[in-house]
DNA sequence: CTAAATTCCTTTTTT
DNA sequence: AGGAATTTAG
């Protein structure tokens, strides 16, 4: 018998017990409110007798919907196999394969990430003749998200929107492409997997109420950062019946970038009928000393529901910030205090570093590997976007997807077997004039004129050695086969031969990766009693990400961005780089809205802190290669001494002597560095404010004497004063 | 066709 | 700085 009454308060019970209403949970940071979706489930499976698989739980990430399912089971003592649970993308995907007569794709679709969709629309630009300059791939990229997280395909695009703007035009014209490229490749980017699910749902009166008649209860974590297509998917599947209950908290709104919006939280008691809205305030995690500081920067936000979190833990430690001359001052720094709150007995797992991009974890990475204390990377580009990954990857589809052009052009010549560019250009040239894919062309090379007997030799060779394995495919478990692709390739030799430290770690990659699909066979084998092959197992690679990798149990620090540590919370946490154009973001600083998501983000980390909470910046942080002086963070200023320490210095005060940074030393006259001392034979002394290159050529900004501020290249400047 | 040389380009955050 | 992409040389 599960008690429900003593696990809970009297909200959370609330939550969990009405079924009669739709339900908006507004959740506050650490008040419980995976712990209330988990005992709905339970409720809803135990005392109701509803079963499992009428009942759709969405979660942020697979990782948060695998811990759920676990934890519920714990709860029921009995598998629940048959619930849905996942991210919205595992939960469409499953529903798109399944249903996809319906749409123009076949069940094996492909799924295109970033880099595909970038080389989609590098060959559209050639073809067509569209400037890179004038329309940046991540400019386009970003837009066709947007147009399609608001359900917006390039024919739905009003043209009087873009009668007057030749960009407009032409980023149309652009989009329209992408999408037919998209569909001749049979494949879909992450949008558009929310997008025909969505237009499905709308359009197909049928499989509306087929799925509405499944779902008859839905619960959705992390309300807050659904876009305008979750949003739509859910409302057609729950407006009939209005079983749903949705808990979010806005002030921890972090994805607006991929069309988040507030709208569905604040609107949700307009979207359905008779809504119990339920607020939880009290904190279980955090120390009040922690909360205060929290309450204190989210109160800098105008648009939000104003609420104050409390615990009942005791004040506690209270935050600390650290200020370091430099970067590398401030990873060496938290290594060592990372050391020594090890050699106390904290357990390396309870520890956390957390920084607003991806590219901080470097200087981490070497400071921890130096001291020797374990680490793992949460989320990154750590796996599934290294290139023998990817390599490995895009054979499978190609033999899963035939039509997949771009998984198939990335590995015809990988690894190299005489199939250069003007082979490939004429096979792609004979399979557009006849109307067939480029993967049917390269079974038969011998019909596509210009092309040399020894060419189609090997093209023919490559042929027959796919045409081998997709056969193969569609029996033989996909274990055997992917080790037999990589053993028959010699990936992993090949990588194993060269000295390269690289080229090693590429040939553990792959090993990691053979073993991560035995893993999942044998997962696999356990639920379905039977070994799993191809198409069972690419659509589970397809939205797989590096979050979903690290074990809990594993005693190592975790580093990962402030967007990756949504959700979870540690014992000690480590905020680093608190500097202007850095958190806030330089590319988020432009409008109140923007600044102030990137204060929720900075909020998002402070409330992972249970009971030690030490937030750093730097003065000085290299980008690329130059050394940049930084400001502290806009979001320390307007913070009382009472909710945060900060080892006397005064943020307001301008720092007019600093510690210098550190360099390495080179053996050049010349070296230029920030802080340092310069001359010109016009304005006399300067100080050198940033470095990009070196010697003669390196481009530098200095503020002279005189009140110029210069960019000036270093052949100009002298490092001592001219003798008399 | 491959390998070397050169240029380009990046860094916001993620499913 | 460092890696990818493109151009050039063999």
């Amino acid at each position: 018998m599960i008690d429900y009454l003593t696990g809970l308060n009297d909200r959370q019970r609330e939550v969990v017990t009405d079924l009669e209403h739709p339900i908006l949970v507004l959740a506050g940071a650490g008040s419980g409110k995976t712990r209330c979706i988990i005992y709905r489930a339970a409720y809803l499976i135990k005392e109701k007798r509803i079963p499992p698989w009428q009942i759709l739980i969405v979660t942020f990430t697979n990782k948060a919907a695998r811990e759920l399912q676990t934890r519920l089971e714990q709860l029921l003592n009995i598998p629940v196999r048959s619930l849905w649970v996942g991210t919205f993308h595992s939960i469409c995907l499953r529903i798109l394969r399944y249903e996809s007569s319906f749409l123009p794709y076949k069940a094996n679709f492909s799924i295109y990430a970033a880099d595909e969709q970038k080389s989609v629309l590098k060959k559209i630009y050639k073809a067509h003749g569209f400037d890179l300059q004038k329309y940046p791939l991540n400019k386009v990229l970003g837009r066709i998200g947007r147009y399609k997280n608001r359900l917006m395909l390039p024919e739905d695009i009003d043209k009087a929107e873009f009668e007057g703007s030749a960009f407009l035009a032409g980023f149309v014209s652009i989009y329209h492409h992408y999408q037919q490229t998209l569909l001749l490749n049979q494949a879909m980017d992450f949008d558009d997997i929310l997008l025909y699910t969505a237009r499905l749902l709308q359009e197909n009166e049928e499989l509306r109420a087929k799925y509405q008649n499944i779902f008859q209860y839905i619960m959705i974590d992390e309300y807050q950062d659904t876009n305008k297509a979750q949003f739509e998917i859910i409302h057609q599947l729950a407006l009939q019946h209005q079983r749903v209950c949705v808990v979010g908290d806005d002030d921890q709104a972090i994805y607006s970038f991929r069309g988040a919006t507030l709208r569905n939280i604040l609107e949700f008691e307009r979207d359905y009928k008779e809504v119990r809205a339920i607020r939880l305030e009290q904190n279980y995690r955090s120390t009040t000393a922690i909360l205060d500081l929290a309450n204190q920067v989210i109160s800098h936000n105008k648009n939000r529901h104003v609420k104050e979190l409390w615990s009942e833990l005791g004040v506690g430690i209270k935050p600390l910030l650290k200020i370091y001359p430099d970067a590398n001052a401030e990873a060496e720094q938290i290594a060592s205090e990372i050391q020594t709150l090890q050699e106390e007995g904290c357990e390396l797992r309870d520890i956390t570093i957390l920084y607003r991009t991806n590219a901080q974890s470097r200087l981490f990475e070497n400071a921890l590997m130096q001291k020797k204390i374990p680490y793992s990377i949460v989320g990154s580009l750590q796996f599934y976007q290294r290139k023998e990954i990817k390599d490995l990857i895009a054979y499978l589809s190609t033999l899963s997807n035939p039509a997949d052009n771009e998984s198939l052009l990335r590995i015809i010549n990988e690894p190299p077997r005489g199939i250069g560019q003007i082979t490939v250009t004429r096979l792609l040239g004979f399979a557009l004039k006849t109307h067939i894919s480029l993967y049917q062309a390269i079974l038969n090379p011998s019909a596509a004129p210009d092309l040399k007997p020894a060419a189609i030799k090997r093209v023919s060779d490559f042929a027959q050695m796919m045409q081998a394995w997709s056969q193969a495919a569609l029996t033989q478990p996909v274990a055997d086969l992917v080790k037999e692709i990589v053993e028959e390739l010699g990936m992993i030799s090949f990588y194993n031969k060269s000295n390269d430290p690289k080229d090693i770690a590429r040939a553990e990659n792959l090993i990691e990766f053979v073993a991560s699909v035995n893993e999942f066979a044998e997962r696999f084998a356990q639920d379905n009693e039977k070994a799993p092959v191809l198409n069972d197992f690419l659509p589970f690679i397809a939205l797989q990400t590096d979050l979903d990798m690290v074990s809990d149990d594993l005693q190592s620090v975790r580093l990962m961005t402030l967007h990756n540590a949504k959700g979870l919370e540690f014992e000690t946490v480590y905020i680093a780089g608190l500097e202007n154009e850095l958190l806030p973001h330089r590319m988020s600083m432009d409008t109140r809205e923007e600044i102030e998501e990137e204060r929720r983000l900075f909020y998002v980390g402070i409330t992972r802190a249970k009971r030690r909470l030490i937030l750093s910046l730097a003065l000085s942080r290299r980008l690329y290669d130059t050394y940049n002086i930084t400001k502290p963070s806009m979001f320390l200023s307007g913070l009382s001494d009472d909710v945060l320490d900060s080892e006397d210095f005064d943020l307001k005060r301008p720092r007019s002597t600093y510690q210098k940074p550190r360099h390495k030393a080179r053996d050049s006259q010349k070296f230029f560095r920030i802080g340092q001392r310069v001359w010109h034979d016009e304005h006399q002394e300067g100080v050198v404010l940033s470095v990009n290159g070196t010697d003669q050529d390196a481009v530098l900004v200095v503020s002279f004497k005189n009140g110029k501020l210069l960019k000036i290249v270093g052949s100009y400047l002298k490092t001592e004063p001219a003798s008399l």
